[in-house]
DNA sequence: ATAGGGTTAG
């Protein structure tokens, strides 16, 4: 067979010499004077530059270790240099050459940083940084400055970059006004999320290149600052700088932040005119920008267009169908790529997931699950994990635990926070407070993420006291955590420790109250009855209200029975959302509360005329890992008889010991007593309770998921059912839990 | 005696 010159061993070794660990030349000096080993050394040299693939590679290094080459710093150093960055070479092989220099140089030391910093663990190369700090002779020059910065930007080290920059300033002036040092500080503090402190490196730095520019766009684009990025876009030009294909890159990106398609299209206009080269990247930073502002035909014309795709090219193309929920164009994509990654994978499932369609998302990640060739990661299980958490499906949420546990991923704080928020949403507190427990790591998601819980289970008084503990531990409290814990104290009627909350957030914890904190302030106050004040605190909220404010106040005129108050909160929510029928419900409800029937039927008589549809109520309720449906007045179950004929006992039976039915909340237009009491018992929660009494164990709690708010019959019912029957109902609504047992509820009907 | 920085999706 015929070898070609590439693959031809590149020495032909003289067969005396032999293989051994390096000694030191008889000289022990680094540079040797000796003319043979100079002959050597210069034969050697030249060898490296012709090495092509790792064979070769690995022969130049065998022959070096031979005739101890390795003492001589320079020439090892070359060597390395090619085992560093040859793309046939790979890290973990220069990093065993790196170990047998003996006195590696400089160069050396700064071409490890170098190779970690652009890996996969940047994290290596600080540690060599250190190490160098303490082995090498020399100080860091110019060039290992550049080269650690990136690596603290890479594991987002905020803390050893602020120091790497003070350690520049004062190792000399020279460093300081270095224009790569100075870049990639730009790009650092970009990087950390702090735009305000690298705009001041770039804007005291006296020659600026187009690097500097690109960094400092790309940092603003990055920092979610895209009008900045833009304005800076702009005088880029005018100081006469050309723009590259990465300057387009970010300004692109800047125009896909803002959804603003028709400057978008004038980029890349603007790209064409200035005859700036398509890279790949450029290219798919313009699809991503057509498909974020909507425009799916123009990115596929351009896609069609590519003649080099890559992973990104079809992923941003997928991604962009299942955002507009072309679901089967997305999956046409996900079909017709070349190959799916796991990234690809997890884009449909957390399409399905983010837009409703959890059954969907759930049905893929089992199809993922049986798939040899790609493994589900830590993204996969954020988003499984939240599918679980709205179907309420408990046992295949805690079976995805046992997963992450066997397959050995690591539980970072995002697969925390949604194991939490799954096993709280799924009713089940104690075990989300035991991942919270054992997590090792808890950032203000985390933190947030079990407040959110505890109050979505009515412990307020344990939701107050967690987020104190939280301020022990000194984590910041954001926007989320402060919606949350202001939640529990609405659900849990802690109208001081709401009000003292509300009050500090902003001048104490410096988070500015929004809509979603009024909302809630605003609930806190009404459902204690203090509803001039709730009033007057929407009159003055800084912002529009919004109709979910105006809903809360709303709701608490229902409970208090204010006709006059809830008129005009409805009037609110019906400019803002003509069509909202939960709206109706309310005041339906608070004309029930004050007696005055009249103005009920004539409510509901306007409704029917204006066509307003009351969202179809639906519960869930998980059987040995298999999620069933119940809509209302629903027969398609399989068991759909033995449903009906339990319910019917269970309605005599609850009559018996009591049991009211209280249509006063039905706004169907039915005037036959009977019908309308027929009406109630077709209640999607009414049918999953039944469903679970016949096909669960009796030691287990029945738990529902349902999508609207619970009616006061179904509370009642369920009520009377975990009395009568001894059983714990766990029913999740769209606003909290309701646990029942022994006839009472956690709610303290109060809800 | 050798060298380097900035870019896209989820």
């Amino acid at each position: 067979m015929a070898t070609s010159t590439l693959d031809a061993p590149l020495l032909s070794l003289p067969s005396h010499t032999h293989l051994a660990t390096p000694t030191p030349p008889s000289t022990a000096s680094p540079t040797v004077n000796n003319d043979r080993y100079c002959a050597n050394h210069h034969r050697t040299l030249k060898l490296i530059g012709k090495c092509s693939n790792i064979d070769h590679l690995k022969q130049v290094h065998a022959h070096m270790l031979r005739l101890n080459l390795f003492f001589d710093p320079y020439s090892s150093s070359k060597l390395f240099n090619l085992c560093a960055f040859a793309h046939y070479s790979t890290l973990d092989y220069a990093q065993q050459v790196f170990d047998q220099i003996p006195q590696p140089n400089l160069f050396t030391w700064n071409a490890l940083i170098r190779a970690y910093a652009s890996s996969s663990n940047p994290d290596k190369a600080l540690f060599v940084f250190l190490q160098m700090l303490h082995l090498c002779p020399d100080s860091p020059n110019k060039f290992t400055f550049p080269f650690v910065i990136k690596a603290a930007s890479e594991v987002m080290a905020s803390g050893v970059g602020r120091v790497l920059h003070g350690t520049v300033i004062k190792a000399s002036p020279h460093f300081s006004s270095d224009v790569f040092i100075l870049n990639s500080l730009i790009h650092f503090y970009g990087s950390c999320g702090d735009v305000n402190l690298a705009y001041r490196v770039f804007a005291n730095m006296l020659d600026k290149d187009v690097v500097s520019w690109n960094s400092m766009i790309t940092a603003f684009v990055q920092g979610d600052c895209p009008e900045e990025a833009l304005e800076l876009f702009r005088q880029m030009e005018m100081n006469g700088l050309k723009p590259t294909n990465v300057t387009m890159v970010a300004v692109m990106s800047a125009c896909a932040k803002k959804l603003d398609l028709e400057f978008g299209k004038w980029v890349c206009s603007f790209i064409e005119r200035n005859e700036i080269g398509l890279s790949l990247t450029l290219n798919n930073s313009m699809l991503d920008m057509y498909t974020k502002c909507g425009s799916l035909e123009d990115a596929r014309v351009l896609f069609d267009r590519m003649a080099e795709k890559d992973i990104v090219s079809w992923t941003t193309m997928l991604v962009g169908y299942a955002r507009m929920g072309k679901y089967d164009e997305a999956q046409r994509v996900f079909y017709a790529m070349p190959n799916q990654d796991i990234a690809a994978w997890n884009a449909l499932i957390s399409a399905y997931e983010q837009n409703g369609k959890p059954k969907e998302a759930l049905t893929l990640f089992y199809k993922l699950q049986v798939n040899k060739h790609v493994m589900p990661d830590q993204i996969t299980l954020v988003s499984t994990l939240s599918a679980c958490a709205q179907l309420g499906a408990l046992d295949l949420g805690g079976w995805i635990h046992v997963y992450a546990k066997k397959r050995g991923i690591k539980l970072n704080c995002h697969v925390t926070t949604s194991l939490i928020d799954m096993y709280a949403k799924c009713g089940d507190i104690k075990k989300a407070l035991e991942v919270f427990q054992m997590a090792d790591r808890r950032d203000v998601c985390v933190w947030s993420a079990m407040i959110s819980g505890l109050a979505m289970h009515g412990q307020g008084k344990a939701a107050v006291d967690l987020f104190e503990k939280m301020l022990e531990a000194k984590v910041k409290p954001n926007d989320v955590t402060f919606t949350n814990v202001l939640s529990a104290c609405s659900h849990s009627g802690l109208v001081r420790e709401g009000r003292a909350l509300f009050s500090q957030m902003g001048p104490v914890y410096g988070v500015m109250p929004g809509l979603m904190h009024y909302g809630c302030m605003v609930d806190i106050l009404g459902r204690a009855g203090c509803l001039e004040e709730a009033a007057e605190l929407v009159e003055k909220m800084p912002m529009v209200p919004s109709a979910s404010v105006w809903l809360s106040l709303l709701g608490a005129c229902s409970i208090h029975g204010n006709s006059e108050l809830a008129e005009k909160a409805c009037c609110h929510v019906f400019h803002l959302e003509p069509n909202n029928h939960g709206a109706f419900v309310l005041l339906s409800n608070t004309y029930a509360k004050a007696g005055n029937w009249e103005r009920v039927s004539c409510l509901r008589k306007q409704m029917r005329e204006s066509g307003v549809k009351k969202e179809k109520g639906c519960s869930l309720i998980e059987v040995d890992g298999t999620v069933h449906e119940f809509l209302v007045g629903d027969n398609s179950n399989p068991l759909s008889e033995k449903i009906y004929s339990k319910l019917d006992e269970l309605v005599t039976r609850l009559k018996s010991v009591g049991y009211v039915p209280n249509k006063s909340e039905l706004l169907q237009l039915v005037e036959e007593e009977e019908v309308k009491e027929q009406a109630l018992y077709q209640h999607s929660e009414k049918l999953a309770i039944s469903f679970g009494l016949i096909s669960t164990s009796p030691l287990v709690p029945i738990r529902i998921v349902k999508n609207i708010r619970v009616c006061g019959d179904c509370h009642s019912f369920a009520k009377l059912v975990s009395e009568v029957y001894d059983r714990q109902i766990l029913l999740r609504d769209r606003y909290r839990f309701h646990h029942f047992k022994g006839g009472k509820c956690s709610c303290k009907d109060y809800w």
